[in-house]
DNA sequence: AACTAAGCGAGACGGTACGTCGCGTCTTGCA
DNA sequence: TGCAAGACGCGACGTACCGTCTCGCTTAGTT
């Protein structure tokens, strides 16, 4: 119900637009990097206005995040692996293989820094991406807590503290990803006293 | 010895003005934020002249990078308190402090988010602040490493991560700051496998 | 036929702005001078964006240039009138008055120094004002060949040369505009030998 | 008397330093137009501080009115050689010789266009250069009135309008200068109703 | 088939800040 | 006091994008 929200009239937006517009975006940051991308620069490699960039989203910012979700596979398993660490391997696994996917490091910097700059914007990148991969991990915490499995005074809230902190502080503060060796390192950390 | 350098013609540097710029740019910042802080702004209100301003710094971030060590107190303590676990607890602390400090933690989000933005930037905001807080946490897990309290299995290195993680991810991606509930936390994952 | 040109897409230029931008720049141009004159101000006072005037100018001489035309009538009369002295007489009475018009001789003053100073002005100062004027003198003396009473050995080039030499003369290096006095020896000069 | 005049204390001016400065505006000057000539750009030619050339002149402009005295034979004969008209050939051949002078028509255009931007420039320019010339003239004018050779109707002040107006318009608004047929032309003109 | 919305590419518009340039003034230390 | 060096306050430059606003055209329903 409430389906009567004006039987739309007059032209369709252009679905064609719209992956122009967003693969434009991508590429472009990429290509010269956040800061340089504009929305003209956006519309021109497109071949659209830029009013109809403005149409659609309020930022640059909001583009690029929704090219996010064109470009890069974004799903994060949470099947139940049977232990707690199987599933937080798997969890750690997956964040580094899509911070590795070719431009999205960079894009993920880049959201992060604007959602220092704009409010409006951070709320909707914790809308949009932040929140539902906490959520994803907060699954396994919690899932690990009702297996009996989970570390004895871990929180499903701190651990995510941890382990997002570990994976974006690498990526906006230094130049190294995470490898194999920081995957174990957090999963016997998190792991070691599960039992007392 | 050293005498090398041109011994200072011309008119000299005015210590009265850099101050001025300093605050100027400190207090903008806490008023309107930092995307609204503008080089022409800072030196209207410092009563300086742009030149002025970018004579001695090459972008207003910069400016705030300097400013901050003028207005809030940097020093870390890393002196030898006897134990690992007294000398984390004593970081935290003082880490969280600083945060905690008028207007810090918007300019160190900000200077965060410019150093996604500008490479060259990135490296000064390294040089200049990351990597002393760092060097301090480091001193102390080498010290406890010396001293035979360290958690086995931690390099100094991984704790970094692990601590300036969940710090930076705090201001970065939620509202929140480290609380003494998320010290404890930190305390206790970090000293629990200690004797293994 | 000359449908090559392109079909005009995108909004057009506004008209009132084009006004208000000649009006702005004559105003304050006869208000402050000339040098005192800069783009942002006109565009200030005509309620316009700078990129506006850069748009449509390349220099605020050119604004000038064609305010001139806007505010003052530069048409001057070439009729056949009969005698050479009688238009002789029209065009130096045409020439004074124009200068005499309000706000006229500083800007052609401005005019004339700014072609010295750009000498892409120069051409298009040549071309929208100078060349059309003498055009106008020379097409008298050409009829008075034809006529048969034009003084034997003048070209039409070198009465151009004598008569805009005195005109720009007495405005340039001297604070004094032609009068009665001049115009009839002018006159006198120029024609005693018409006969011989 | 009056001679009280602070017996100079202190360090002399130093009359290199003065023909550093001069020269390096009249070079400057020829090699990339007045207007890109800049009070910094000469005194960093001439190996001399800014405040150096401020001292002794007001202006770029005058810096080059007093360059042109030391770098082009500025005198005019005007000794009696017999005829208005033998006198009027040698003024303007000696005007057009000047006119020729490598830089000195550019200089000249130069300053006749700062005389027209900056009032109290036009004062020292009409004291310093104008006059001086019209003088001369004027000169010539006279001795024919008193010796019965000159035209009858012309004032000595519109022949030195007619003369310098032909001069400098062909200077400021053509790109022509003044040639033997010009010089002849204007003979023939002031001279033939002579004997009327 | 005609009418009425909207979407669209194009591009002009009022703004605002950029980073640079030159102005003319003011130390500073040496001659 | 003159001078070279050079920092300073100031203000305009011409450019780049911002986000908004026509403009004429295209694409769909709705009459």
């Amino acid at each position: 119900m409430d389906g009567a929200t004006t039987p739309a009239r007059g032209r369709k937006r252009s679905e064609q637009t719209r992956l122009a517009i967003l693969t434009a975006a991508y590429e472009l940051t990429t290509e010269v990097g956040f800061p340089e991308v504009t929305v003209e620069g956006i519309a021109a490699r497109a071949g659209s206005g830029k009013q109809t960039v403005y149409r659609w989203w309020p930022t640059k910012a909001d583009v690029l995040l929704e090219a996010l979700a064109l470009k890069a596979d974004l799903k994060i398993s949470t099947a139940d692996r049977g232990s707690f660490d199987a599933e937080l391997d798997a969890f750690l696994r997956d964040s580094a293989a899509l911070m590795a996917f070719p431009g999205v490091a960079p894009v993920l910097r880049s959201l992060m820094a604007e959602a220092q700059r704009d409010a409006d914007f951070r709320r909707r990148f914790q809308d949009g991406f932040l929140s539902k991969r906490r959520a994803a991990l907060e699954t396994i915490v919690e899932r690990a807590a009702v297996r009996g499995d989970k570390p004895a005074d871990l929180t499903a809230g701190f651990t995510a503290d941890l382990v997002f902190g570990l994976i974006w502080y690498r990526v906006l503060a230094t130049d190294r990803l995470l490898d194999q060796a920081d995957i174990t390192a957090m999963r016997r950390l998190l792991n070691e006293h599960t039992g007392e």
